[in-house]
DNA sequence: ATTATCTATAGATCTATAGATAATGC
DNA sequence: ATTATCTATAGATCTATAGATAATGC
């Protein structure tokens, strides 16, 4: 069995995710170095790679953070029907004061279309556990009465991250020209009027 | 003033330019090198800079004759209201079935958040462009009384132009799970239903 | 004369590993 | 003993340029 590591070692690591996120953020996976990362975090490359122990688990690392990060900030199986939509608006509203991290997330889901993307795995997977949540809770607001109980859950959990993330995209290119917590907003206010019994 | 160039090096552009669509779709355009797309170009890696002078002007013009390909297909500017909805839907179609040409623009534009990337520009004015002319469209639909008067043109367009991006990653990252085309019908469907006067 | 090629190469990168030394904490 | 570092380096890349040679077409 394997001991933990020494507190400077944790703390030394937190900095390197830090750090990386940013960097992958900026310039992606492939644009990313890990000579410029250990220059920002005070040590050598092969001191990185001593945490890490590749570049490939450095993102793999990085992702799981983001995804721990989310998962404290908003845990979707607690909510369902128009309380989980509106959360689903709090959530983009929230993104739009932290462009690094909605960076982060674009910039890999956009290179690892590519199956021998080391990100590809990560993304493809997210996505069904997104879908599935989203359209579980579309189903139970369905069941509680709150949506007519013809709606295709899966389409509108297609549509709603779709949105999401197209409005992302939109925004980090041209932030001047998307609001794009208030079109989202505008979005899931229409899909509840839609969607009423 | 200049001439155009020989026979047989057009012929050499065109057949540069086709590989480099695969080339930069698949690994973008920091994970391509000069020397794989002369390999497959069957030519010296300087032969290809002789034909586009850097990596940047060879993505620019991959770029430029991606769009115009694009815009032979289909004139946004003829259009307008419903017919123009449903033209969107059978773009979203058509893709489907050329998942290569989709790939070129989804990574690409996900690497181009950055603002150095060389892309950047390119694809903020593509949106600007894209923007403007469906919510042109849109108004257009509500003078003709096919909408009410009231839309959120913009607003509209921008959810519309998400929507296409934001199911076209879905499908590149896991096809088997996402019907793209049908799921884009289906909120064009509503979308006019929701739009009537 | 212009264009299309090639070889050779400068000058930068990059990742990952080997092997050494120092600090940590059971 | 384990962990945290470092230097040094192997072994691959990469882009862009210089300079030479051959083909094209006014």
């Amino acid at each position: 069995m394997k001991r933990r590591g020494y507190a400077s070692g944790d703390a030394r690591r937190e900095r390197i995710l830090a750090i990386a996120i940013q960097e992958f953020a900026e310039n992606g996976y492939r644009g990313t170095s890990l000579a410029r990362i250990a220059e920002r975090a005070e040590l050598s490359q092969a001191g990185v790679l001593h945490h890490f122990r590749s570049k490939e688990r450095l993102l793999i690392a990085v992702l799981d953070y983001r995804d721990q990060l989310d998962l404290e900030r908003f845990n979707y199986g607690d909510q369902h029907g128009i309380a989980m939509l509106r959360s689903l608006a709090d959530v983009v509203e929230h993104n739009a004061r932290i462009p690094g991290l909605v960076q982060l997330f674009s910039v890999i889901s956009g290179e690892a279309v590519t199956a021998d993307h080391p990100g590809h795995t990560w993304a493809k997977e997210r996505y069904r556990r997104l879908r599935s949540e989203v359209a579980g809770a579309l189903r139970r607001g369905a069941e509680a009465g709150e949506f007519r109980t013809d709606l295709d859950a899966e389409a509108h959990a297609d549509r709603l991250i779709a949105m999401m993330d197209g409005l992302q995209t939109q925004w980090l290119i041209d932030p001047e020209q998307v609001d794009m917590a208030a079109v989202f907003r505008g979005y899931i206010d229409d899909l509840i009027a839609t969607l009423r019994p």
